[in-house]
DNA sequence: GTCTTCTTCAAACGACCGTTTGAAATGAAA
DNA sequence: TTTCATTTCAAACGGTCGTTTGAAGAAGAC
């Protein structure tokens, strides 16, 4: 293997990680990610048997990267208050909001399957859906009574998942009229609070009711 | 004015709000409709001049339709508590999970629009958003501070009116592995209650403390 | 009847999509 | 230097998309 190979299949990895960050999986055609990365047509079909293979790929590298880190690092949550724990994980949410490094790309690819999932994408997750979701469920139980049925909190953690990515999906669109919202810092740390507060209240007032 | 055209006209309509519904706007062909329609590829592009023109025509139905039906009439709103209210707004949002009638259709294309707003939703928008998003907002600013910005309000309506979108638009998906849920009315009425304290106690909690 | 206007129809257009092809270039092993 | 697998490349393929075309049909006015 020479290695051209291996820079060439960077180059389309990081461009495609870009591109699905921006307009989603469906939105980003070959011919976008191989003019952004500098390579040839043929060179995704080559080095991923296709663009499913380069999205499944990028899911993966994605999704690792993201369990490394802060937030959705399911030992790092337990360690934090209940409170904290869910706070870490809006703000980790929100996080493609404020800056464009590497980790809020990946946020902002799953912000996109969260709306409406690809074929790829759940079949993903039907082999890494343990961790992925388990962190959710997990963090959500602990405002929920023991006995809650694992249905409620399934519905739970995907409610809270969900809370953020309308935000991050749209970040351009809330930007212009009829919102005019100016994107900086503190819009995000007030909208962290509102979201983690809208959060916890609901949380436990439904803990409260059905316990 | 020949009387078949009406007729054209209303079949192409009904047929487009269906798969709208059920795929949204970008994921349903013009094919598609004409076929679901049996009428001829070109009526489309005849009466409503393109199919961006048939969906605002569509819009413009389901609009008219909802703001006069329980739940996303500002006037019938008022007139319930704040809690009523916001449970009444939460069930319509539901309803497509139970009732596949006209009024769960068009709930259904609103709900893909809150996922990732179309160029034409956009347009639409900008010149009916006054009544449709004011209603939400209103409901929302009962449970905040009166001083409350106008700021937090929008944000916290938003947020509302996605609540349910992930349920309704996914329908499908939930029923199948690894969530394998029924649908039915007691658990339909089980997310209803959910997300409606959800929303309570998270809108009160927020209330408080930026009160 | 003819004329006129509205409506339908089969066929094609041009643009984009993901993918395939087969030859050319590359670079290490022999 | 020759050999050979790896990698790049321009071009094309087959498909779907929304839209356009120009002729044919239908129905009332004269």
């Amino acid at each position: 293997m020479t290695r051209p190979a291996e820079y060439t299949r960077q180059s389309i990895i990081k461009a495609a990680v870009t591109l699905f960050a921006e307009k989603g999986f469906e939105g980003s055609s070959v011919r976008d990610i191989v003019t952004k990365a500098r390579v040839n047509q043929a060179a995704i079909n080559y080095h991923f048997k296709g663009k499913d293979g380069l999205y499944l790929e990028v899911l993966k590298t994605a999704f690792e990267k993201l369990t490394e880190n802060a937030g959705f690092d399911a030992e790092k949550l337990k360690s934090l208050s209940r409170e904290e724990a869910l706070r870490s994980f809006v703000y980790q949410q929100l996080r493609p909001l404020l800056f464009r490094d590497e980790m809020s790309r990946y946020i902002r690819m799953f912000a996109w399957e969260s709306a409406h999932p690809s074929k790829v994408f759940r079949k993903f997750m039907a082999t890494n859906s343990v961790s992925y979701l388990t962190a959710a469920v997990d963090l959500v139980r602990r405002f929920l009574p023991p006995n809650a049925q694992q249905r409620t909190a399934l519905c739970a953690a995907i409610w809270l998942m969900g809370q953020c990515s309308i935000f991050v999906r749209n970040r351009e669109l809330f930007a212009q009229e009829p919102f005019s919202i100016t994107i900086d810092e503190p819009f995000v740390d007030e909208l962290t609070e509102l979201i983690t507060r809208l959060a916890i209240g609901g949380l436990l007032q439904a803990s409260e009711s059905r316990g």
